[in-house]
DNA sequence: ATTTAAAAAATGAACGTTCATTCTTTTTTT
DNA sequence: AAAAAAAGAATGAACGTTCATTTTTTAAAT
């Protein structure tokens, strides 16, 4: 088991609100008074852990971004085939975004708009190597269609959002067949 | 040539102004001052032509989302083979995107934020119907996957936008190959 | 163990600014 | 000259942030 500080643990309750009311109303409509409170924290302890709201957003999104990452790569090793590994890490990405609802949209919230820096953008983008990597292979060996990494990224892992979104929304309801189909056609997209 | 009243074009400007400053800024940096600023207006006029800020900004939704469909389906009518007529329209919305950037990045800002109420979010998305319908017939004749629109859109049209916004971040260009790339992608996703 | 004093963490109230919106006056149109 | 449109200045509320103080923790001395 882990010991965790009492200070560690108010940054942790500051950032899951952050992430709640984000979501909820949006940064725009988040006051530090809000966090602070859903937080049972005074807001000027905000500024403790954090230079100001700023910051605090940046350190969300890299934090988040960090969690997600650290998920896709779980039980993958860049010896795997390319397709296997694919599917893997595919899968688990969707499973990250079906399973942590919060962080995941606040990731696709973050994604088109000017609210994080895009320093803190770059920096949330390292992560994702292993994956540029596994796409770089399977070109080479002819297996993936000799396209741009944006193309296959736009093509496989991003449409995972757009369905998680409005599952999210109560728009439609994603269970293992859609999953299925979906990560078919997410492969029928990108196969050479 | 068609006429526009005084009073339209001040609302366009008004219109045009709160895209140019939200993209540039985010919905929660861009005061009502500054669009008065841009538009060549007191920010009491706003008032003539819109309730309040959230009106405005439900309002600019739904122009450009109309616009945007209006563009969607130039040239495209029922009759058109499956195939043929899906080209259209997905090559349609891509030159939609790559041309009129600010609209499309206006709104794959109000995708996935709260900024938008529900409401006009419903309005913005019932000119899609013809889409939908052309899927359906896709379905029934065994040209295009069995699977829910939700999961068509999600690999077919909601790349684009990705696409898009990475080249206007400077991160990727998108010419006339990748574009070609990215319909077959998109073709291959959901054909049967 | 208990006491104590220094340091660290946390607080609630307060500050200055900015914002959305309104009010009164001026300008433009009819 | 009456009506409509637009303007700039004003207003009150809300915000991000800081400040002065209190509470809690740490650890040295008894």
């Amino acid at each position: 088991m882990k010991a965790i500080s009492k200070s560690q643990m108010k940054r942790d309750a500051l950032v899951k609100a952050t992430i709640s009311l984000v979501n909820n109303n949006g940064f725009h409509a988040t006051p530090m008074s809000k966090i602070a409170k859903m937080a049972n924290v005074s807001p000027a302890t905000i500024y403790l852990y954090f230079e100001n709201k700023q910051d605090l957003v940046n350190q969300v999104y890299i934090e988040v971004k960090a969690a997600f990452s650290s998920f896709a790569f779980k039980d993958y090793d860049k010896d795997m085939a390319v397709e296997a590994g694919f599917e893997k890490i595919w899968k688990n990405i969707a499973s990250y975004k079906l399973k942590e609802v919060d962080q995941a949209l606040f990731l696709s919230q973050c994604d088109n708009t000017p609210m994080i820096d895009e320093e803190s953008r770059q920096e949330g983008l390292k992560h994702l190597e292993p994956l540029l990597e596994l796409w770089e292979r399977g070109k080479k060996d002819g297996i993936i269609k000799p396209i741009s990494p944006y193309l296959l990224y736009a093509f496989t892992i991003y449409p995972i959002s757009f369905l998680v979104n409005m599952e999210n929304r109560e728009l439609c309801k994603v269970d293992k067949e859609a999953l299925d189909k979906a990560y078919q056609s997410a492969w029928n997209s990108i196969k050479a």
